[in-house]
DNA sequence: CAGATAAGATACGGTTGCGTTCACAAGTGG
DNA sequence: CCACTTGTGAACGCAACCGTATCTTATCTG
């Protein structure tokens, strides 16, 4: 039933690795391990197999899979930025996108997308994907709202707060059917065609 | 590492099923295995045992756990409706959202979340979940707005092809964000609030 | 009723992964 | 140098599942 654990072509390592730089050894594992199989497909011994490690030392920090991975997704995941004031909406709503898409884009986003699958099953990396991968930042969106509100960029009357959600949704739409990269040109398409028009003046 | 096989909870059948009985009782199983342990844990095993069957009955009609998944899902997805003029494009449009929206709320739909974990794997579900399941029907949309067009509602200028792709991405990511059914309200509002300032005269 | 078919139950040998344990030894710091 | 920590590789008993095979027998049809 599980597929054969796929190694990461790296040579083993010269040498053993302590510490840190055994644990980002593990944790580029897992990432690969996700991509190649899936977090169902993950197993402790294809981590260790992938990571050139043995299994002891994986028990030794981590009690099981489910830690391990949310402990992985913590470390590489990225953290939200601030998105600097570009004096006007439009290249702030790209500004965000590209930041949503790169997400979407980067191995550990790609990788992620097995965990999709686990969304009911109350694992501790449920919410840390879809807060750090997945859902609109409502906060920054409506910081951008109120600065281009202050240059009289935007509509006074109030904005749905569904439009928050819309380049979002269209870039996890686009993530979920077409496995290669988001291309740049489509979520200026989606600010330039979708979001503006409902909110420009 | 596979969880325990969980039963459908119904009393083992009184007498042998024969032939499309049976079949159905096995496409039930897997729904139900798909919602309780994904498709990674789907075991042939674990359905014939909630199909209170063997697995030989299994094996006879299908080689493996794929196809019996994509037959399941073929049976079982609802096949794409003709949509009724409704005299106006906003109840075409509601309709054609509840449509996806009753897939997506349905047992069947919830239970190929865990397909998600399975798009880059080339298995022969794949498209079919993408279709059934996932997808704008774009097709349906044009025709949408070719009668609106023709009734004067919509706008005579070019409406940007995204559009079509709005709504199913918004009801796709509340999907995958919620656990709970998408409420009717949710999907009027995307059609007022987004798609109908976008097109509309 | 007899015959044919297929369902249900079980067994089998093989594979995989779990979590634990152990022996040895590399690496670090005092 | 020594003591300690931790990494590596391997072994272990167990559970689960695969796909196949076999036997019994329920069900259906002519």
């Amino acid at each position: 039933m599980t597929p054969q654990a796929h190694r990461t072509g790296n040579a083993p390592p010269t040498g053993r690795r302590r510490g840190t730089a055994l644990e980002q050894a593990i944790f580029e594992a897992v990432v690969q391990q996700l991509e190649a199989v899936g977090y169902a497909g993950l197993t402790m011994e294809g981590v260790a197999a992938a990571a050139h490690t043995g299994k002891a030392a994986l028990y030794r920090r981590w009690p099981g899979k489910a830690e391990l991975v949310v402990d992985t997704l913590d470390r590489l995941l990225p953290s939200p930025e601030d998105l600097p004031d570009r004096g006007n909406v439009r290249d702030e709503l790209i500004e965000l996108l590209r930041q949503k898409a790169a997400v979407l884009n980067s191995r550990v986003g790609r990788a992620v997308q097995s965990l999709l699958a686990e969304t009911e099953r109350d694992l501790p990396f449920v919410r840390l994907v879809q807060e750090r991968v997945f859902e609109p930042r409502l906060n920054v969106f409506r910081v951008i709202l109120e600065r281009g509100g202050r240059r009289g960029e935007i509509r006074p009357e109030p904005i749905s707060p569904l439009v928050a959600d819309l380049g979002p949704a269209m870039l996890v739409q686009r993530f979920l059917g077409d496995s290669s990269p988001i291309p740049d040109d489509f979520l200026v398409a989606i600010v330039d065609q979708l979001i503006l028009p409902l909110i420009k003046r």
